[in-house]
RNA sequence: GCCGGUAUGAUGGAAUUGGUAGUCAUGCCUGACUCAAAAUCAGGUGGGCUUUGCCCGUGUCGGUUCGAGUCCGACUACCGGUACCA
């Protein structure tokens, strides 16, 4: 087979000429829905990564149809984002000119490959008609008091002059290009996401997502059971209030802990005695980025705030306060108690600073901190006890009784900054006027549209290149009419991809976001997947950004996903993760060109478990081209007859495939099909009912080639409009089977004999066999295990 | 550190979920076709031995079981995620 590139083409014209697969909203069939994530369409173009998923998926949606299913399986772009931008202010064009390029490209090698989009519900994020609705829903979030705007300490990033979430910023650098995120104080747009974090949490039940999937998530939100506890500073109205995991531990606290940025330095300074020296530490502090903060885990830091102490409330010692930027601001209050004992920070701290350390749980705190279960000493009212679980519970009755504290839960997930000072983004729909403050822009006004501009730099004073274009800025008031000026900072690149799969089911609707008769028909997505680097931001976005949209109405399911699966990477052929400087990327164009879109397809689902990363290897491919090249010379060895010579093995072979295409066992799938043409080939011919079926299973896996072997050899209807094929429950096994021997556990004989074997018979059978007389020779038969249609083995002493 | 995952021939990987370890493919070896090569086809291919057959073998050590790649306990290595989260 060498003309494949005009077989390809010839059926992907066909496909798209009979409208095969068009979903279509309100169809009597069951309905399906097939989602892959939309990739951002870079300059590179199209990854054989890519590849992998879409045929995977591909399959599925073939099958699906096949099966009688409406399936939905839609493809978009993913098109904000600041490669474009950088790009376009290189070149002066608009960035959108650049987009649509890059569209193009990768729009051609998905149709290249034959991947059964639904083209006709394409959109990008970036179209004004798409990003309207975004924008409209950003206003639903502020006129539910969802979206404020606050003065935080955020990760910044120096290079791409943008403010960054915590998840975008993940181990401290700046996930676009790698530089250290530093903190910096400025106006944000957040969406209040720490609301949904139980929601969250517990929607994950409602889900069918891969465990490893779940746990990611359930890492991410980071519930944390545990007490506030209120400290007293001597000789003042104020109070310290700390979070703690481990109440039971409070005798134990001898000192306590407050982040560099705590306001209760500024509110005591004129008590403070050496506040030159915090004001020093503090700015210390404020110079380490967050990577250099976490870097330099071993050594701690901090200073001893001198003119204050606190109460220790359960026993009114008075403590030491100190300040260290191992106590973060933005999580739990911001001040710890310190309980050198009991955990492994304050020990080192103590340690190193020459603080008390009283033991309040038996153990050995000789090396480091004791975290573990023990004996209370030195606790009063704990004293005695052995269990943590006990001890906590007791320990929160009194502080909540005596008014000293409450029990309380804290979740690492914070509040979603949904700003960003760039320009190829979608506009915050607000207009701020002196008079009335922050008004939204009228639904009827939307979507703000960006301005077709062609020269714009992100400004060095961190604000979005916005706001230097003045015609578009300046704009009147929609409530009282005077000048006002618009928001310039826009949404983050996550804004788009958190309801794309509900645009799907509706996609031209210029009235509401989704109709809904769409979001009725439709429900959830089906079956998502995505690559496991977009399992914890994407995924909680997209889960975040949906139960909101449900709880205020407008959608009918909390959980917008049902089951989630996500692909490994394709390595390098020298297993490294494919780069352009390590000159190990393949490019899934060449590959198509020399060896079709069908041996590329076919190999990616061959390569190995489809949820784990596999090196691209050259001979692999090639072995899936003679596959291929086989089944294609099958169609020369036809004679006139009907049926199956194996009718056992075709049956096996249509339940295998139809399960391993259901459980993503895509390998196993193929290795199936490889296992019926090696028996078809010894056959001296075969029947048209036997190449048929083969290239039927095949076809959602290659569907270019095995629509034209079934074409030109008269086999059939076309496959993608025929129903799939069924297999017969009763022909699933042979006649006979392999009755394997064991004595002692070890193979001794093997003997075919019939299927409606008894146990009896098997046993005799077995004994009667040469080989296991010799081994049973002067031995004591002890007891005999048969299991039918399997083995027999005899246990001899 | 913590949380996951993985470990099977020369290689990618199978294994009915406790029942024949190595399906299928690649690579390699031998042969056929060819002047030759490629392509194709046929056969072989875990290691060892005293070869009708036997012993060993799924990262290491131990356990449960008639029977363990699969279950349990301890460990090692690699990969991924995450991190002063109190």
């Amino acid at each position: 087979m060498d003309n494949f590139k005009g077989i390809e083409e010839k059926w992907q014209k066909y496909w798209e000429e009979h409208e095969n697969f068009k979903a279509i909203t309100g169809d009597k069939k069951e309905k399906y829905y097939v989602l892959v994530e939309f990739p951002y369409p870079s300059g590179s173009g199209l990854h054989v990564g890519h590849v992998r998923s879409y045929t995977a998926l591909d399959a599925v949606a073939r099958m699906k149809r096949m099966k009688g299913f409406n399936v939905l399986f839609p493809m978009g772009w993913d098109a904000f984002g600041a490669p474009a931008e950088q790009y376009a202010i290189k070149n002066h064009i608009h960035p959108k000119e650049a987009v649509k390029e890059n569209i193009k490209t990768f729009k051609k090698q998905i149709q290249n490959l034959g991947i059964s989009f639904d083209w006709s519900r394409e959109f990008s994020t970036t179209d004004p008609e798409y990003y309207k609705w975004t924008q409209w829903q950003f206003l639903q979030f502020y006129k539910h008091g969802m979206a404020y705007k606050a003065k935080k300490n955020i990760n910044w990033c120096p290079k791409c002059k943008t403010g960054l979430s915590n998840e975008d910023a993940a181990g401290g650098v700046c996930e676009r290009c790698g530089t250290k995120v530093v903190q910096k104080e400025k106006e944000q747009w957040l969406l209040k996401m720490s609301d949904y974090a139980e929601d969250l949490l517990t929607g994950l039940d409602d889900t069918k997502f891969a465990d490893r999937v779940k746990l990611g998530q359930i890492n991410w939100i980071g519930k944390s059971k545990g007490a506030e506890v209120d400290f007293k500073i001597n000789g003042s109205d104020e109070k310290l209030t700390v979070y703690t995991t481990r109440p039971d531990t409070l005798y134990g606290a001898t000192f306590m802990v407050v982040a560099p940025e705590h306001p209760i330095i500024e509110k005591l300074k004129s008590k403070i005695t050496n506040m030159d020296e915090i004001k020093k530490y503090q700015e210390f502090a404020k110079s380490k980025t967050e990577f250099e903060r976490t870097e330099l885990v071993k050594d701690k830091t901090g200073v001893k705030i001198e003119g204050i102490t606190a109460i220790n409330p359960i026993n009114n010692k008075e403590i030491a306060v100190w300040t260290a930027d191992y106590v973060m601001m933005g999580y739990g209050t911001g001040a710890i108690m310190a309980v050198p004992a009991h955990d492994n920070r304050d020990y080192e701290f103590a340690k190193k600073y020459g603080i008390e350390i009283i033991p309040v749980i038996e153990g050995d705190i000789s090396k480091e901190a004791y975290t573990g279960d023990g004996k209370y000493i030195n606790s009063d009212i704990l004293n005695g006890l052995t269990s943590k679980e006990e001890a906590v519970h007791k320990m929160l009755e009194y502080l909540e009784k005596n008014q000293l504290g409450k029990a309380q839960t804290n979740y690492r997930l914070q509040d979603w900054i949904f700003s960003r000072q760039r320009f190829w983004g979608e506009p915050i729909p607000l207009i701020y006027c002196a008079k009335c403050g922050w008004v939204p822009v009228p639904d009827e006004d939307l979507p703000v549209r960006l301005p077709d501009v062609v020269n714009y730099e992100p400004t060095d004073d961190g604000e979005s290149p916005l706001a230097n274009i003045e015609e578009w800025v300046n704009c009147t008031c929609p409530k009282c009419g005077a000048k006002a000026r618009r928001e310039t900072d826009t949404m983050p690149n996550w804004a788009g991809s958190s309801w794309y799969f509900l645009r799907y089911m509706d996609p031209h609707n210029n009235k509401e976001f989704v109709s809904k008769e769409a979001l009725d028909y439709w429900g959830k997505v089906d079956w998502y997947n995505g690559g496991m680097e977009h399992t914890a931001r994407h995924l909680l976005y997209a889960r975040f950004w949906n139960p909101f949209l449900y709880n205020i109405g407008l959608v009918p399911n909390k959980e917008p996903i049902d089951v989630r699966v996500s692909h490994g990477m394709i390595l390098g052929p020298n297993g490294e993760k494919m780069s352009k400087s390590k000159g190990n990327v393949i490019n899934p164009d060449d590959i198509v060109n020399e060896y079709g879109a069908d041996v590329l397809r076919t190999y990616e689902m061959f390569i190995g478990d489809y949820e784990k990363d596999a090196s691209w290897s050259t001979n692999g491919l090639k072995g899936c081209k003679r596959f291929l090249d086989r089944i294609w010379r099958l169609g020369t060895k036809l004679n006139n007859k009907q049926g199956f010579t194996n009718v056992t093995l075709v049956n096996q072979t249509i339940k295998k495939v139809t399960d391993d295409l259901q459980s993503m066992k895509y390998n196993t799938a193929v290795s199936a099909l490889m296992i019926l043409l090696n028996d078809y080939e010894t056959y001296d011919s075969v029947t048209k009912d036997e190449l048929r079926v083969l290239v039927h299973l095949l076809n959602p896996i290659a569907p270019h080639i095995t629509e034209e072997i079934n074409e030109v050899n008269h086999l059939g209807n076309v496959l993608a409009e025929s129903p799939w094929p069924i297999y017969d429950e009763t022909k699933l096994t042979d006649d006979n089977f392999e009755l394997v021997v064991q004595v002692n556990g070890k193979v001794r004989g093997r003997i075919t004999v019939a299927s409606n074997i008894t146990k009896e018979e098997m046993e005799s059978l077995a004994k009667d066999n040469e080989n296991v007389k010799k081994h049973l020779e002067g031995k004591e038969i002890i007891k005999v295990i048969v299991i039918p249609k399997k083995l027999v083995n005899i246990v001899v002493k």
